[in-house]
DNA sequence: AACTGTGAAGTGGTTCACAGCA
DNA sequence: TGCTGTGAACCACTTCACAGTT
């Protein structure tokens, strides 16, 4: 009998994304009352097979039993552990158009461990103004050149940039040379950094054309 | 000497997302007069390998020449007609706060062939009022009994569900019964919808949350 | 009998490396 | 010589299918 791997304990971006949907469930679950739950059961709240769900508790580490199903409570703690939520993540907003407020406004960020603690533009009409959760208190807007000090004062790691395309890369060098280390990036455009930073790119017009293309495939077809 | 496949032109998502960006970068060479563009200056304005960027054109049938480059306006031309942007893609916006304005109010949609037609909102106070791309004109918020008429009447078949999550499974039934055959689903929860209706989802949170668990981890070792 | 945990095969996409052609 | 086009290897993730365990 081997003992559990722990070597490389690292989740695959598809098991990160999945493990928050399961933790919703398995909260509902617990306040139902229930004690076990099976991977088909949380495969179908999900969208996913039951094959998937299983491979991603495994990742976690956190076991089964066989023929019984998965126990509840200490299911949901496994997970909440691998996701490292006992840490609370600090961002800052780059950008307060709409995008920027729809992110500094999400109210769903504390179940996931993240919370935004500053907000910046360069607007002047914006700065100065209070933007965010109304659930927290509300942020200040301040301005650009507050930014690398606000990052390094509050050890901040990871930015949004919810700014428009042209504004996007000076934005990311100034964050980078704050010490920003992971950025979510909202713009249409490439962002240079250097490789110890991480950028992920999100487009929605991205992702809209996507849907058209595929569409225009069905109809055509 | 085989004539070049004609069988599946279906393009890779991976690929579609990138053609966008290949197009601006080369509306931009054909002002600056420049007659031929290399794989490898594509790559670096987009972040990939020179590869891929060939692999991708090989998927839209354009060809270069090679020791010389590819001819840029018959290539921009080419991923043009590859994404289908002679074509109009009409898409309606379900849910009016901060989020499904700045899809309304995004102005890079024209150049990529996708037009957004209708507003739909559930909130008494904001049916009526009216929002959008300022550029074009703006739009009435309708209510969400207008839907599945609007949607027949305006021959849509591409939905935005920005909504809270408790709404999206029922607007995304709603939207599927008026004909909806594509969804970007911007809520948290996975949908159900027939096999013959595509969604897309896009969870910012998660996305930061991957982020997160990355930076974690890094910090760790 | 029921359900987990996981090798092994399959899939979609990227990278490598090089043959082919101007 | 220089750059394209593309098989083949590779990688990350999903799916299959079944052995293992209670």
């Amino acid at each position: 009998m081997s003992l559990p791997r722990l070597r490389r304990r690292e989740l695959p971006d598809a098991t990160i994304a999945r493990l928050p949907q399961y933790i919703r469930c398995l909260s509902q679950l617990e306040n139902a009352g229930l004690q076990t739950v099976h991977s088909a059961d949380l495969a179908a709240h999900v969208g996913v097979s039951g094959a998937v769900v299983r491979r991603d508790l495994s990742y976690v580490g956190s076991y089964g039993t066989r023929g019984v199903g998965y126990p509840v409570s200490e299911l949901r703690d496994s997970v909440n552990r691998a996701l490292g939520l006992a840490t609370e993540h600090r961002m800052v907003v780059v950008g307060v158009g709409h995008m920027g407020r729809a992110i500094a406004g999400y109210t769903g960020f504390a179940e996931r461990g993240l919370r935004v603690v500053g907000l910046f533009d360069v607007d002047p009409e914006l700065i100065g103004a209070k933007a965010g959760n109304p659930a927290l208190e509300l942020l200040e807007i301040l301005p650009l050149s507050d930014l690398a000090g606000f990052v390094s004062a509050h050890d901040v790691a990871i930015a949004v940039i919810a700014t428009p395309a042209e504004a996007a890369q000076s934005v990311a060098d100034l964050l980078v040379g704050a010490g920003i280390t992971s950025i979510l990036n909202l713009s249409a455009v490439h962002l240079s950094v250097p490789d110890s930073v991480v950028v992920r790119p999100v487009d929605l017009a991205t992702e809209i054309q996507i849907l058209a293309v595929h569409a225009a495939a069905r109809e055509r077809k």
